[in-house]
DNA sequence: GGCACGATTTTGATGAATCAAAATTGTAAT
DNA sequence: ATTACAATTTTGATTCATCAAAATCGTGCC
């Protein structure tokens, strides 16, 4: 009975969903469900019955669904693997950021636990993904870090890029190319509402202007 | 209308089957196609109809099958990825060569061109996999070595193990563990047809004896 | 030459995952 | 309250890969 790598990836995106979900109700809609996961509504619908009856989730009709805590330890397994093997790609193989999604998706559903493990010492342990985001522990923690986005972090005060929450890789290679990866340093020097942009200092003092939009998916920390 | 998982596979077995197979005719009987294929008998027909409708396969009823030139380069493509993975585990990953197999047999069929490159490159385009099975190249051209098994090659003269064609974890340990693997030197001592064994000395002048059947799946050259 | 057996093919059915389109439900606005 | 719209669920079908069991074919043997 070991999970489909279609149920891993319904639980993934049930589990990513919550995290990206507002506060305090944790029910992610079917919509949503299906969007991410790029299938018509009626799908999401008949599979999250189904793995509801098998005890993975818990549904609740019209409202949404909520991974129940056998649910949460799979999709927190998958995400691990998925997020290590991107480092790995990017540490070891030497790919770029912007290359390594596609392939870490697929592979995240087939290696073995111990490739997986070679993996994570070879790296020693890391806790951050390429892009930032944090790699559940064997066990299923998560780092919790208090980030903030480029539209509500403080302004002219240096911060450094922590996350980027797109995997788009043409928005990837934008980051790149203007040394807005983690680990920079920059300061917001303004924020307009009416153009709906923000404008950066970045290294060596250059100024960037993006868009509300873009802003709101690189995460600070100050 | 890249191939599945499973057509890569059925097409796999069958560039196998074939150079397994007696010297002039070409044709891989259904029966051995589903056997290596772990499937029913009756699946291999209705899967091998539909490969032959892609022009991959060349069907002869009641006779077997034979990959088209089409089929060939997809098999050759499959095999070298299957092959530059192993030892990719072995080599770089340092996995024992006895539990790359499955991760191998998974990862072929995702993993993309660009990785498998990086692969390659990262190995100095090697010619042999751990077991010493011949990396197809990316025009889909295999190495040709000319070597004997146990049970012809000359005795008492000293002679190089050159591949092992058995992927079996156990039988793998045991080739190691009697410092049989690939680019050790030995020789055979004696044969005896009614014990169905052969003698053999290896490193430290070593004397080991395996049955006849172990002995066919060592091949050396001299 | 006929027959029996082993290999192969056919047939009918199943499960997983999906879609499109129709039906239904919940809610927010009048 | 009604109603209209958006989100959700239901319905009916489809595709892929598979099986078991029945039907058929080909070959070797007497």
């Amino acid at each position: 009975m070991l999970p489909s790598s279609t149920v891993e990836n319904y639980l993934k995106a049930i589990y990513v969903g919550e995290t990206h979900l507002a506060g305090d109700q944790k029910l992610v809609p079917m919509g949503q469900l299906a969007t991410a996961l790029g299938i018509a509504p009626g799908t999401a619908t008949t599979m999250v019955k189904a793995l509801a009856e098998s005890g993975l989730v818990a549904y609740e009709p019209y409202n949404g669904v909520r991974l129940t805590p056998a649910g949460e330890k799979l999709a927190a397994r998958v995400l691990r693997r998925h997020r290590l093997i991107e480092l790995f790609l990017v540490q070891v193989m030497g790919m770029n950021w912007d290359e390594v999604h596609d392939d870490a998706e697929q592979m995240e559903h087939v290696v073995s636990d111990k490739l997986i493990e070679r993996m994570d010492e070879m790296l020693g342990h890391p806790a951050f993904d390429p892009h930032g985001d944090p790699i559940p522990t064997a066990d299923g923690q998560l780092a919790h870090r208090a980030l903030e986005t480029l539209l509500t972090c403080p302004m002219n005060t240096p911060v450094t890029v922590a996350r980027v929450t797109d995997q788009d890789a043409a928005f990837l290679r934008f980051i790149e190319s203007h040394n807005l990866k983690p680990g920079e340093t920059i300061q917001v020097e303004a924020r307009d509402e009416v153009s709906d942009s923000v404008v950066l200092i970045g290294r060596n003092d250059q100024r960037i202007t993006i868009g509300a939009r873009a802003a709101s998916k690189l995460l600070v920390a100050s």
